[in-house]
DNA sequence: TGTATATTCAACCCGAAGGTTGATTAACCC
DNA sequence: GGGTTAATCAACCTTCGGGTTGAATATACA
């Protein structure tokens, strides 16, 4: 199994913290000190929460003078509602055969025992 | 940070050999050997994988004789999907913003400089 | 009843992940 | 240049995740 890029989103997305990071820049970008301060944690937990991010491509961090604007790189979550799509359609169309045996197997049984 | 459930599908998925196992399962139910045998890991290694997928939601186990057949429930990728567009379009939203300020910026410009 | 098969439980190992604090780098401002 | 602020780097601690092996449980079968 290759390590794929999916990994390291879902990795990326796992964590709740990252998640509400990805929240806040939903709003409009932020530097790092901006993104910490809600978080009962210390600025350096936060700049490793977005070096993760960063590699998962989820954000671009750019300099900006002294700070380090984040925003966001919504690119993997095309990918990633691909994959989910993929699956759902797969998954769906395996229940839709399981509705169709299961109606197939109870009008056979009601031709039997009419 | 409540824990969300949502963790725990991002968490199981983020691994590659349980993203294998969907994708097995995608084809059809299984039992746990049927599943553990393509990997170079132990069938308890597996067992574990399914528990984790089992809690996300993402697999269901019936007990079938001395077996535990295993089949999806994509009902927790619906939940997936939601989330992904809501941010996609989220993002989207803010990339339109942003195109348009800048065209708008790049319009004065031209204005200015004729 | 006894044995074989399928699966899980339990204990353990190891490396990675998330957190901390302290030092370092980079840019601004007086 | 000297001091301040923003952010990362480095070292460390603890927890958790994925793997192992060995024992226990449950069911089928002879």
């Amino acid at each position: 199994m290759i390590a794929e890029p999916l990994d390291a989103v879902f990795t990326a997305l796992a964590d709740p913290t990252r998640r509400a990071i990805l929240a806040r820049l939903a709003t409009g970008t932020a530097t790092v000190n901006e993104l910490a301060a809600p978080f009962p944690i210390s600025v350096q937990a936060v700049s490793k929460h977005l070096a993760v991010l960063e590699r998962a491509g989820l954000i671009v961090r750019t300099r900006e003078a002294q700070w380090r604007r984040c925003r966001l790189d919504p690119a993997p979550l095309r990918t990633l509602a691909e994959w989910v799509d993929k699956y759902r359609r797969l998954w769906d169309d395996r229940y839709d055969a399981l509705d169709n045996y299961l109606r197939d197997l109870e009008e056979t049984h009601n031709e039997q025992t009419p």
